[in-house]
DNA sequence: GTAATTCCTATATTTTCGATAGGAATTATA
DNA sequence: TATAATTCCTATCGAAAATATAGGAATTAC
């Protein structure tokens, strides 16, 4: 799946973020969005470690943005929250299937890879916010 | 996943059918392409009764396409083969979720899931031939 | 010092995927 | 008519992945 519940959880909290340039508790944040908390902390950790958002410890801590909504596309926060990626369970740049030179058809699954990351990269965060 | 192992190998048996008008046997066709025999009828299964592949019974039986390689894109197969051919997790137009009016992400997922289609549907099996 | 928070590691639960098992029904052909 | 080779049907299994939970250490505002 290229968009699981991960993801979707990824950008409900992304979007929670960015309606306050403030910090943020991620309770608060999980509860608005009926997600368990902890599951919400592994995955807001990963958006850390990615740069995606920054965090303040301690009392009165939590989350915040980076960056604008403009400056996310949803290719970048989905690679980072998904476990994988790809619409092709054998098209990685990894492959390791001993005919790829001869397959034919892993021009096709890279093509679609490709199709799919391009699309992913016309949104961005400011996309998923309520409109103004 | 839009392209599992299952969707591989139903693309793979019908490659094999494609390379001969006459009945083969799943056998053997399951052995050139190291599918689990047993695996292979029930992914077959699922083709026939979609009227991609039909089946002639008992002794000297098998399998054989309905039409040519170039009638059936990767769409169709796929689509027969595969539990769920969707990008994401709640796009379905049987999505049974209550927010499902005022979600702002639901209509990139479906535009997602055109564009996969879109996409697998300019392909046909007549492209995973090896080239005459 | 206390309460609220992020951070870290480990484990549990649920669902999906891939595969297997055993046999019934059908058919060519010897 | 017996036999062998096949499709067809239903049920189940095991492993892996996805989803979620648990417990607490570290940090910080007040």
């Amino acid at each position: 799946m290229i968009v699981s519940t991960k993801g979707r959880y990824a950008l409900h909290i992304m979007t929670e973020l960015a309606k306050s340039g403030e910090y943020q508790s991620l309770k608060s944040v999980a509860e608005v969005h009926r997600i368990p908390h902890k599951y919400a902390e592994a995955i807001v950790s990963a958006l850390v470690k990615a740069g995606l958002v920054e965090a303040s410890r301690g009392k009165n801590g939590g989350y915040r943005l980076t960056r604008t909504p403009e400056e996310y596309t949803l290719a970048e926060i989905l690679r980072e929250a998904e476990t994988h990626m790809t619409a092709a369970s054998c098209s990685g740049t990894d492959s390791n299937c001993p005919h790829a030179d001869s397959c034919p058809t892993l021009p096709v699954w890279r093509a679609l890879n490709e199709t799919v990351e391009n699309f992913l990269s016309k949104y961005t965060l400011s996309d998923l916010l309520p409109k103004e």
